[in-house]
DNA sequence: CGTTCGATGCACT
DNA sequence: GTGCATCGAACGT
């Protein structure tokens, strides 16, 4: 089983936690079974002045976990439709979180593709489709509202240390030697030059490959634990 | 390939 | 009333 990272991995600079997080694997055990999935693409939003960022308008009753505890989940609706995990990033007080983007599944497949079945016709998902994008994330993994603030370091979902597997396949690796890309956040209008999308280079698992231009490649060793 | 567009719910002005 | 940190079906080329 992997180790959960504790609180104080969360409680650093926002981009510099976003970067540890890919090749993290992202677990969660429901009575249906156990999900687990390889972080592989991730965003940052990080203050007031990020115009992006959920905490722009300041503080209100739907953005406060931002303003709260490092280490816990903010998961909002989003179009109505889909429900959108973010892990709580800084210091207390300090509004930024990481939205999950995209995973590479790791277990529990079956249970991914049963969630995400839509009703009636459709072939079965690939791998490669199942966790890509931050709204079939949640679908795949289970995750919902209910989660919002709940502390990763006891909740059923949380984020761990990956295996010690790596370079099976394509664009998979251990999240000590992981190569990452940034590149802008997807579907904003505002802040378009801050680069604060960070991928996996090189993962088909990863979301928006034809819409965003192709990360740059800036680096680089991520200090492990 | 590509682009458009409807579904859908809620926070905030 | 407006505008989303989206998705995928349905079309056009």
């Amino acid at each position: 089983m992997p180790r959960r990272l504790p609180p104080g991995f969360y409680r650093r600079p926002t981009l510099k936690v976003a970067e540890d997080l890919i090749g993290r694997v992202l677990v969660h055990t429901t009575r249906e079974g156990t999900t687990v999935g390889r972080i592989v693409e991730v965003e940052a939003y990080i203050g007031e002045t990020d115009p992006a960022c959920h905490a722009a308008p300041g503080w209100t009753p739907r953005n406060a976990p931002l303003y709260g505890a490092p280490g816990r989940a903010y998961v909002y609706l989003n179009y109505g439709i889909h429900q959108l995990v973010n892990v709580v990033t800084e210091p207390e007080g300090v509004p930024a979180a990481i939205l999950l983007r995209a995973a590479e599944p790791l277990e529990g497949l079956d249970l991914m593709r049963r969630r995400r079945d839509r009703r009636g016709s459709g072939r079965a998902l690939e791998r490669m489709e199942l966790c890509r994008g931050p709204g079939n994330l949640t679908k795949a993994m289970g995750i919902t509202l209910a989660q919002n603030r709940s502390a990763l370091d006891e909740s059923d979902f949380y984020l761990g240390d990956s295996p010690a597997t790596r370079g099976k396949d394509p664009g998979t690796c251990d999240p000590t030697l992981a190569v990452v890309g940034w590149s802008p956040r997807i579907g904003i209008r505002v802040a378009t030059g801050r680069r604060w999308r960070c991928a996996l280079a090189g993962s088909p698992y990863v979301s928006g490959l034809r819409a965003t231009p192709a990360p740059q490649i800036h680096h680089s060793s991520v200090a492990g634990n």
